[in-house]
DNA sequence: CTGAAAGCGCTTACAG
DNA sequence: CTGAAAGCGCTTACAG
C-alpha cells in the first residue's frame, strides 16, 4: 500500500515534530531564532507532510499579503509584457505574487483599478505614466503603500518614477530627421487624454520643428492605439499633407500600420517617406525596411521598478526614483528626403 | 475642517449601524436574508466609512480566496495576452482576481508553477496545452480545484479542454498549399518537448504530405520561439532544401522572421516561396504580402474557459469541454508554385 | 430576520 | 531558544 503523506496544517507539523506551533512558525519565518537541530526536524516533518502555510491565515495575522499590484494600459503591447515579466519574476524571487490589471491608456480614470489592487491587499503598486486621477492622489496621500510609476518621468509627481524622458527621446528622433534635411513632418500619436507620454512626445516634436522652422507641428494625428490606427493615420496625413517627407510614430505598432498603408499607396520608405518608431519592438529590425526607432529599456525598468519597491517595502522610505536612457536606433526607414522643398 | 470618513472594519460598521457584525456580513454576502431597511442602513454606513472587507480574513474564514490561477507559456505572444485579457475580465465581473505565471513552452515541468498557484489559494486553474507533467497529474487527482486547458484539445486528457484541434488546423493549411500545386514543403516549428500543439501540427503536416506523396515530411526545423528563430529556420531550410516552395509556420511570429530572411536572400513571397502562418496576429494582414494564416478564436477561448471554470466552481462538477473552430484565412502569401517540379 | 459565540490557521508579543 | 495565549477580521452554524 502506497504510504501517502497526510496533509495537515501547522499544528499537525508541530505535533509530529514534538514542538509548539510557535516554533514551527519561527522555523520558517525567523529561522535564526530556532535551534538548528530542532529546525531541521521541523523542516523534515513539514516536507513529509507537504505542509503549505495558508496565505490567508498568514496575511490576516501578520498583516502582510505578499501581493504586489500592477495597473497597466494593456498586455497587448509586448513592451509592457516584457516589462511586467521582469518585474514579476523579481518579486517572485522574494516570495511575492503579482496581480495585474489592465486599464487602458487614459490615466484619468484608474481610481477603481488602484482601489481594487489595494482592496486585494497589494503591498506595493506599479503604474504606467503620470497619475492624473485626483482620486488616486487622495489614496496616495492616505496610504502607506509604496507606489512607483514607469515608462515616463514626470517632474514633481506624487508618484516616484522609474522611467525615462519621453520628450528627450522624441527630440532625438525628430532632430535626426531634421539633420537629414527633412522640412515637412507629421506625427502619428496616441490619445493625449490622461497620457503624459503622448503629450511629452508631441510637445518635444513641436518644439523641435518650431525651433528649426520646419512644417508639421500641427500635423499630429491619432486614430487609436493599434496597428490599423497607424494605417488610418498615415492615410489621413498623406491625404491632407502630401508634402510630408518624415513621420514620427509614437509606437512601432503605428509604424507597422503606416508601412502597410504606404505599400498600398505606392509610397516608398524611406525614398519617399522616412518613418521612425518608438519602443524597438521585436519586429522593428525585421520590417522592410528595418525600422529606425527608439529603444526603450523595458527589462531594466521592470527590474529596477521592482527593486525600488522592494527597498521601499523594507525601509519604509519612499521608493527611489530613476531616470533611464533611451537609444535612438538607426535602421533603414529613415533617409534624406529626395526632393528638398 | 474637512470631515473625513474614518475607516474601520466590519465591527465599526456594525456599531455605527446598530446591528451585529453577523448582520453586516450578511448584508453583503447574503442580502436576501436581511431586512431591506436594515440592509440599506448598513450599506450607507459602510459607504460612508469606506468599509473594505479584508480579503485575508474572508478567505481564512470562508475558505474561499476568490483567486484564479493561470499558467501561460509567455505573455509575449499577443495571442495569449488576448486570451488572458478576456479570461481575466470575465472573472473580474464575478469578483475574482486572476494571478498569472509564465512557464515557457515546455509542459513537462509546470509542476512548481501549478503548485504555487494552488499554494496561493487558486480556486480554479487555467493551463495552455496538454499537461505532460506526471507530478501535475498527481496534484490533479488529489485536488478538488477545477482545471481547464486551452489552445489544444487533447483526447482523453485528465484536464478538460476549451481549445481547438491543432492537427486539423495545420491540415487545412497544408492541404491548401497542396491544392495550389506545391510538392516541396518545409515547416518552421517550435520545440516539441512538452508541447502537444507543436506535435499535433507537425504530425498533421507529415500526414498530409505523405498522403499526397509530396516532399518535406522530414523538413521540420526549429530554432526557438521568437521572430529571429523564424529567420534562422528559413535560412536553414533554403540552405539545405533549396527546392522548397512552400513553408508552413507554426506561428505568425516565425513568419515575420522568415519574411525578413526571404528579403535578405532575394526570395520573393509568394512568387518563389509560399508562406503560411498560425494564429492570425494583428500584423498578419499588414505584412508584405499579407500573410495567409490560421485564425484562432483567442477571445472566445478566454471567455469560454472562464465560463467553464465558473460553472464548475458553482456546480462542483468537472468543467465542460469545448472544441472550437479555426479559420484558414487566405491572403497574399500563398500562391501556386512558379516552377512545377 | 437577527445575534452571540466559535473559530478559520496562522504570528507575535510576552514570559521564561 | 521555546511555549502558552491572544487575536488578526471576518463568516457561519446555531439558537431564537
Amino acid at each position: 500500500m502506497q504510504e501517502r503523506p497526510k496533509r495537515g496544517g501547522l499544528a499537525a507539523v508541530a505535533k509530529a515534530a514534538g514542538v509548539s506551533p510557535a516554533t514551527v512558525s519561527r522555523a520558517f519565518n525567523l529561522p535564526e531564532l530556532v535551534n538548528d537541530a530542532v529546525r531541521a526536524r521541523i523542516l523534515a516533518v513539514a516536507a513529509e507532510q507537504q505542509y503549505r502555510p495558508d496565505p490567508a491565515a498568514r496575511a490576516l495575522r501578520s498583516r502582510r499579503t505578499h501581493m504586489i499590484g500592477v495597473a497597466l494600459p494593456t498586455l497587448d503591447y509586448s513592451i509592457f509584457a516584457r516589462l511586467i515579466n521582469r518585474f514579476q519574476s523579481r518579486f517572485a524571487e522574494e516570495g511575492y505574487t503579482t496581480i495585474i490589471l489592465t486599464t487602458g491608456f487614459d490615466n484619468r480614470n484608474i481610481h477603481d483599478s488602484v482601489q481594487l489592487l489595494l482592496d486585494r491587499g497589494a503591498e506595493a503598486v506599479l503604474l504606467v505614466g503620470a497619475v492624473e486621477d485626483a482620486k488616486v492622489n487622495e489614496i496616495l496621500a492616505e496610504t502607506q503603500v509604496p507606489f512607483v510609476t514607469t515608462y515616463s518621468f514626470p517632474k514633481g509627481s506624487a508618484v516616484p518614477a522609474v522611467g525615462f524622458d519621453n520628450g528627450e527621446a522624441t527630440q532625438a528622433a525628430t532632430e535626426h530627421l531634421l539633420a537629414l534635411g527633412h522640412r515637412h513632418f507629421a506625427m502619428i500619436a496616441g490619445l493625449t487624454d490622461g497620457n503624459d507620454r503622448q503629450r511629452d512626445r508631441i510637445a518635444a516634436y513641436r518644439r523641435c520643428l518650431e525651433r528649426a522652422g520646419a512644417t508639421g507641428a500641427d500635423r499630429v494625428v491619432c486614430h487609436g492605439f493599434d496597428m490599423a490606427a497607424g494605417g488610418r493615420a498615415l492615410a489621413e496625413i498623406m491625404d491632407h499633407y502630401p508634402d510630408t517627407t518624415a513621420i514620427v510614430c509614437n509606437t512601432d505598432i503605428f509604424a507597422v500600420g503606416a508601412y502597410a498603408e504606404c505599400r498600398k499607396r505606392g509610397i516608398r520608405v524611406p525614398d519617399d517617406l522616412s518613418i521612425i518608431g518608438f519602443d524597438d519592438a521585436e519586429y522593428a529590425p525585421l520590417l522592410d525596411p528595418p525600422l529606425t526607432t527608439i529603444a526603450v529599456p523595458a527589462d531594466e525598468m521592470g527590474l529596477c521598478a521592482a527593486e525600488a519597491l522592494l527597498a521601499a517595502l523594507k525601509s519604509k522610505a519612499p521608493p527611489q526614483e530613476r531616470c533611464m536612457d533611451t537609444t535612438l536606433t538607426l535602421r533603414g526607414s529613415t533617409a534624406a528626403p529626395r526632393h528638398k522643398s
